[in-house]
RNA sequence: CGGGGCGUGGCGCAGCCUGGUAGCGCGCCUGUUUUGGGAACAGGAGGCCGCCGGUUCGAGUCCGGCCGCCCCGACCA
């Protein structure tokens, strides 16, 4: 993309209305406008980066046996009204109603909907499992949005349900999930760590909330620093194979980790010190399990072996997709503006041509762009490079190439990475190759 | 939902107390000179001062109501 004819307003000055470092680098970055308290538009980077992480949950989901579904946005109040919610969710449930007087709601989850589908569809405990997930929008009424996309009221969620016939199928797609999670975090370039987590009314363990380690978190964090050197990705790992699948996940479950909510002081207490790790995170995912709840209330089973009916045992998992922009950030800026974990980052580097009209810079720029124009943006405006320099690092690029006459008399360009902020000089075909790969 | 604050060119703000020609910085447009970290000079465009009502000869300013947004707290992917 030519940066010329890009629509990609960015800020010089904040915002008043942002306080916190992630909202404030999302709008001077060009990334979103809010267009009510709560709710925003997504600009063409801003896009891009939420496509990114949406094609990585995506991809991760779909690795162990997840199936993507798209469910609508409005629901009718008939099926909350099945499972009991519709006057129990409360005041975050916007509630609407058509022309026909018909009470119809805009969906804050799905349990209700996706449990519907699947229990009109399936009749057997042959049929079983199966996973559906669906990328979506989500509504909830805040009575206070704020920190920008992170708490907004419209947001996009990935949310994913699990039928299983027993228990123990229940805890294998429990598992198969925090798998999953593991590796998508790590894919987004943010160290998320599982952390034991409510389960409500139906007990046991089967309840982690992954938090991604930030100083303006909302929560304070404890955890151990084996966390640190931790394989999240488990690639290795069959997720077919029960035992692989309980050895992983007991890897990443059982050394300590817990917000201030769930801070268990005399475990803590029997840490090693030298171990100890304090601070603070953003909750970007939630897995749990809850078991029959809704497929008893809404009346949904199976044939079972016996061929008595039984009532599937669910799981639910989320990741906030849209909130994870915002937290990536918090967790990857410095004062000049975002850095772009590789994987999440609108374009892969930016081209700056400093000397546009520059007859050697052109003819560099323009190689460049006709080889790698998909992934990159190149900064042809005909601007100061001081400009140039400082919008690149707002934008948050991972790469900077740098094309100026000095370099081009010398055959070289510049690399700059906006993780650590190092420099090179080097000539054209090692950067591209650098950026780019060989 | 309780408490606090703010709505004035695109953005950030002053002006309001004490009513009388709407201002500053940045950005934007034109020109000249510049050109490796948000340039300089000259000229220019751009405003139902959130909305409605009231007081007044006269309201951005005073009074009432409404709307919107932000912050703190209780609550959440």
């Amino acid at each position: 993309m030519r940066l010329s004819r890009a629509f990609q307003p960015t800020l010089k000055e904040n915002p008043a209305e942002a306080q916190i470092v992630s909202h404030r680098l999302m709008l001077r970055a060009g990334l979103v406008r809010q267009t009510a308290s709560g709710i925003y538009a997504w600009l063409p980077a801003g896009l891009r980066v939420l496509r990114n992480i949406a094609q990585i949950v995506r991809e991760e989901q779909d690795r162990v046996g997840a199936q993507e579904v798209l469910m609508p946005t409005l629901q009718s109040a008939e099926l909350w009204k099945r499972s009991g919610r519709y006057d129990a969710y409360g005041p975050e449930m916007l509630r609407l109603v058509d022309r026909h007087e018909r009470d119809l709601l805009y969906g804050p989850t799905n349990e209700e909907m996706i449990t519907d589908i699947l229990g009109s569809s399936v009749r057997s405990y042959k049929d079983l499992p199966q996973t559906l997930y669906q990328i979506q929008w989500k509504f909830r009424d805040e009575v206070r949005p704020r920190f920008g996309v992170m708490r907004g009221r419209e947001f996009l969620m990935k949310d994913a349900y699990s039928f299983d016939v027993d228990y123990d199928g229940a805890v294998q797609s429990y598992r198969r999930m925090m798998l999953a999670y593991m590796r998508t975090f790590r894919r987004l370039g943010v160290a998320a760590i599982p952390m034991v987590a409510d389960t409500g009314p139906i007990g046991g363990d089967l309840s982690h909330e992954f938090i991604i380690l930030a100083p303006t978190g909302e929560s304070g964090v404890f955890f151990d620093a084996g966390y640190e050197e931790m394989d999240w990705v488990g690639e290795a790992v069959d997720v077919e194979d029960p035992a692989a699948l309980a050895a992983f996940y007991d890897r990443v479950t059982t050394l300590y980790a817990a917000t201030d909510e769930k801070h268990d002081i005399s475990a803590w207490d029997a840490l090693a010190p030298d171990r100890r790790r304090e601070g603070r995170g953003i909750e970007v995912g939630h897995i749990f399990y809850f078991g029959t709840k809704y497929t008893k209330s809404m009346d949904i089973s199976v044939a079972g072996p016996d061929g008595a009916a039984l009532h599937p045992e669910m799981g639910s998992y989320g990741i906030g997709v849209s909130r994870l922009v915002g937290a990536i950030i918090e967790a990857s800026h410095d004062e000049a503006g975002i850095k772009w974990p590789v994987g999440v980052a609108p374009w892969k580097a930016a081209l700056l041509n400093l000397k546009p009209g520059d007859a050697a810079c052109d003819a560099i720029c323009n190689d460049i762009y006709a080889r790698h124009g998909e992934d990159l943006l190149y900064d042809d405006r005909p601007d100061r490079a001081g400009v140039k320099f400082a919008d690149a690092d707002l934008m948050g690029h991972p790469f900077q190439l740098i094309v100026g006459p000095r370099g081009a008399a010398a055959g070289t360009v510049e690399l700059k990475r906006r993780a650590d902020g190092t420099r090179e000089e080097l000539p054209l075909a090692e950067a591209l190759a650098r950026v780019f790969g060989a």
